[in-house]
DNA sequence: TTGAAAGCGGTACCAA
DNA sequence: TTGGTACCGCTTTCAA
């Protein structure tokens, strides 16, 4: 079944169903026809495809089924960078986050994707790899592919960051790092979460809680955004203030020599609440190998519930703070804001304590 | 420091420095400027400015100092949809993946990422979330926006899916799961690798091994592409075979019933090689919870040698497949197709067996 | 050294 | 119901 097109400057024709066209290196390959293409093959006009094509009004029956009819034959493919162009809207949203070994990011960046696929959006997505100035660049590069918004995890802050974000003059809504009121942001309320998860540790009998906040006070650490970090473990000095529990313990490293001290000296039960689960389970596991018992000698704390959690002993306590919500909500915000609805505000998702064998 | 410029239909003006329109809503926004603009407000044709601002030769210094400064002010970025159009080339890659709740896609997608941009390209992820018919859109979608190419760890399979992808015409990648020799597959070997890691743990001195493969023989897993675990799996047989241990026993569920069976029943110390790690931290927790001891009484294995793994006990035997390798390796071997280099061909990653306390 | 104009593939509006 | 055409923003070639 061979049937020649009156094509330009091109050999093609149809071959086995697929529009084919013959390459200088004599190759046989099958590309996607353009509307210009099809108009010629069918003897009609651009616009008339385009109506066609895109279920436009204006149109006899007839014309419009030998049309589609060709633009299969021809397997025609929308462009979708020249329609954008043309339509001015690229119906892409930008994502930018640290990486996605934290089980965190990667659940967030996956829920994201699902809701804005449902939505008809697809993903831009930059990593910054724990590099201000890549994380910087990436939103710059995005802002140029004409993502219609962004959704973003700041590794930066500062005056001087906000001013680049601002003069993007796009839709941003950021996540888990807060950067100023200037900016719609959806997150859990990590400070209240800890401040409650210490009363939640009290009632349970412990009486001195220690709190690890990884890297907390380095100066490494305050090259990058930590608002998140720090909610967290201001949650947990509000605690401690409220429970008269004295001084907060805070430890920026998980070290044997720190925790050992901390359980050995002090009235009260001991308690170790981990700014995040990752740092949890090497507690747990660090115990374990020191032959600690929890929650017998020291309960442990977590936060984020991430998935496996559910694979390992003992159940960690820890918060679960509605990621795939978190992510829906997140693209649904920024939804709002590129259809310049200005209902949009500031979004705190819930979030619910799980129980464990770990307090 | 205010400054008119002359400009087409919009009041715009310089304003501390940033090119800024004043909206109909009589808000001041800060836009980006167009290369016309450009230069009109210099008084220049549009090919002149394209010279300075993309550093091609044929201009005068000063005027090219003169343009970009004036671009400068204006806030110009380059329109890439634009820019991808007329040049032809999106400076994008598309890849699809069932998601990212798998720390091996996951950790494969972030060094993908990473080797693309230093690269200069960028990514389009598209998740299938577990279905076939959102994977096979969403690779439809990522032709239309004009990728250059495709890395993909397939859901899909068969003749019909194969057929799909051809008729995309673009340069295919394929990771994880082979489709067959159409495409150029970048991969571990894990049949191999399944084979020594039985006469590894045979070395050890257990003297019978069960696998665990989740899903195995269930209509529901026969719905996606089943390769690289199939690989695994028959990996294991291929051992159990040359170790002359008698009949493979392969188990499609992590149950207690089954793995309590195998512990009691037949001679010699027995181990569970399993096909991933998550599973083999299941594994580890559910025997744990029955307190059998590992490694005294049961040895077990997994496969991928998660990051978690270093946090949690017993140390895990597994195997490491260097998966930023593999990302990078399936990058380049993209690049290769991309730019029509035939030497590209399918590529295997190294490994090593991480030692743990599991066996 | 510069300007003018014809694309890239689609869209959208106006006239026929 | 159609055709024609001027865009969208940038690139590239040819002529001045």
């Amino acid at each position: 079944m061979e049937q020649n097109i009156d094509f330009p400057q091109k050999e093609c024709y149809i071959y086995l169903g697929y529009f084919v066209c013959a390459h200088e290196r004599n190759e046989v390959s099958i590309i996607s026809a353009t509307i210009k293409e099809i108009a010629l093959a069918c003897g009609v006009s651009e616009g008339t495809v385009d109506r066609a094509l895109n279920g436009r009004e204006g149109i006899k029956k007839e014309t419009k089924e030998r049309i589609l009819q060709t633009a299969k034959e021809m397997g025609y493919r929308p462009n979708h960078l020249a329609r954008s162009l043309a339509r001015g809207r690229s119906g892409a949203i930008g994502v930018v986050c640290a990486g996605l070994s934290n089980p965190f990011f990667s659940s967030f960046v996956e829920a994201i994707e699902r809701v804005a696929y449902e939505n008809g959006y697809y993903l831009n997505l930059i990593l910054a790899h724990g590099s201000r100035e890549k994380e910087m660049e990436g939103i710059q590069y995005l802002a140029g592919r004409q993502v219609e918004g962004l959704i973003i995890m700041p590794l930066g802050y500062g005056e001087e960051y906000e001013q680049a974000l601002l003069h993007l003059n796009i839709p941003i809504v950021t996540v888990y790092n807060r950067l100023s009121d200037k900016f719609i942001h959806v997150d859990v309320d990590g400070r209240l979460i800890m401040k409650n998860a210490v009363h939640k540790i009290v009632e349970k009998g412990y009486g001195r809680i220690a709190y690890l906040d990884l890297g907390y006070g380095t100066e490494r650490a305050e090259q990058n955004n930590r608002y998140s970090m720090n909610q967290r473990r201001l949650g947990y000095e509000d605690g401690i203030r409220q429970e008269n529990l004295g001084e907060p313990m805070i430890f920026p490293r998980c070290e044997w020599e720190t925790i050992q001290t901390f359980l050995q000296e002090g009235s009260g039960k001991p308690a170790i609440l981990c700014s995040f689960d990752n740092l949890a389970i090497r507690v747990l596991n660090m115990l374990r190998s020191h032959d600690v018992s929890v929650p017998e000698e020291v309960g442990v704390m977590g936060f984020d519930n991430i998935p496996i959690l559910n694979s390992i002993s003992p159940r960690l306590c820890s918060v679960d703070c509605e990621i795939k919500d978190l992510g829906k909500k997140a693209f649904s915000s920024l939804l709002q804001l590129i259809n310049k609805d200005d209902t949009v505000c500031d979004y705190v998702t819930s979030y619910t304590f799980t129980d464990g064998e770990s307090l």
